[in-house]
DNA sequence: CCTCTTTCGTTGTAAAAACAACATACTTGT
DNA sequence: ACAAGTATGTTGTTTTTACAACGAAAGAGG
């Protein structure tokens, strides 16, 4: 666990403390640390979650499986990132999604309700992590209405646009690699594989864009 | 200002606080009061926004609209609700939206740095506001989580059957009235109108729903 | 009560997406 | 290096959606 300690310096959740402070933390949260192979789901809609997790290594895919096998990725989570905070409050309900590691991966589990009574150990820092949290995900609040707005788009070509508009300046550069193969940005935008690699092509073609596998160029 | 104390305290933000505590915390959170008239703006795309606003009467949407006129509703208010939050942590960067009043409209504004930071005035209750605002946005959040659900959904029979189900279940009963007309729950599900009238037809010529007007019932 | 405006349903057509099927290229493990 | 498995691109067909145009119904206001 303590090897994780560089890690957890620079996440959202532990901004602005010290190794020290991370370390009563995290005893005060009961951490516990569980590792993933490929392709294992860390949760399955419908389960129920009162801790709030922390990616250490590896990379997640947070989706929603349809009966019929159709996945929309909603999310993916990088090493540092954090997920389930919005399941954190009490009365959140029944998780909506499924968890998955699409590469080995660890993860580290932190006790919700200790965040939110004061610990007996005093941690003054509580409420600085409290407010670590809230800009978390107000942060990934922002980030779901962005998807919302790419998901609105009418027609596929627009979708991508959409998509690569947004990463090309998030990352602020023309050429940039997405973290999706083909089929995980089908599933992102919710269309259909081929007909996506179809209009990338025709996109392409047209002039708008040049790509090689997941490394894209926006022209102009 | 006063006369929407009452209001307030059944809001999710001032829940557990008593009117005194609310009547101390607009003093210390600047709280102003404006109006909107049916189809005013409140907010427009790309405008900065360091406040916490508070729907007292009247009815809110919080809206993507494109170039060519297409309009998506991520999220509707009712009085009562809060709106902003996502934006009140600082680099959050401009509105993503618009924010428009669908009927008329009252608004309080509550200036979020204020929530931050322990005022002079010694509220005590500050903690529990800043708790209050976390779960708000968790909930938005697995809201925000279940509308991409229904998005995700390929064909408009789906995104309308996603829709119908979940709010049925929300309401918990069979036959429900929905928070829209037509062209207002198209855009909520980015669909064409008409082309979502006619599927309605078909879903009812096949026996799934009946309805009329805004109130539906699901059939088995 | 009438007029003007908005909402809703209906239809036909053109465009787009899903789907299925397959060829090729690339990975991975042995 | 080989074989098996996976990812990507391509094409044709079927299904679905967007779009446009219009008439009927409902509502608002004078």
């Amino acid at each position: 666990m303590d090897s994780f300690i560089p890690v957890l310096k620079h996440t959202q959740l532990f901004r602005g403390l010290g190794e020290g402070e991370i370390l009563a933390l995290l005893k005060c949260l009961d951490a516990k640390l569980r590792s993933y192979g490929k392709g294992e789901y860390i949760f399955h809609k419908g389960q129920f979650v009162r801790d709030i997790m922390v990616l250490a290594e590896g990379k997640l895919h947070i989706q929603k499986d349809d009966y019929w096998g159709n996945s929309n990725i909603i999310q993916t989570i990088a090493p540092g990132e954090m997920f389930g905070e919005a399941y954190a409050a009490p009365n959140s309900g029944a998780m909506l999604n499924n968890v998955i590691a699409v590469e080995e991966s660890t993860v580290i589990f932190l006790d919700a309700k200790g965040i939110f009574t004061t610990c007996s150990s005093a941690c003054a820092f509580h409420s600085l992590v409290v407010q670590n949290l809230f800009f978390a995900l107000s942060e990934k609040n922002r980030r779901l209405v962005q998807k919302l707005g790419h998901m609105s788009q009418r027609s596929t070509r627009e979708k991508l646009m959409s998509y690569l508009s947004e990463e090309s300046s998030r990352q602020n550069a023309s050429t940039f690699v997405i973290p999706f193969n083909r089929q995980q940005l089908a599933d992102f935008l919710s269309v259909d594989r081929s007909a996506m690699s179809n209009e990338l092509r025709k996109m392409r073609e047209d002039g708008l864009i040049t790509y090689e596998k997941s490394r894209f160029t926006l022209i102009l």
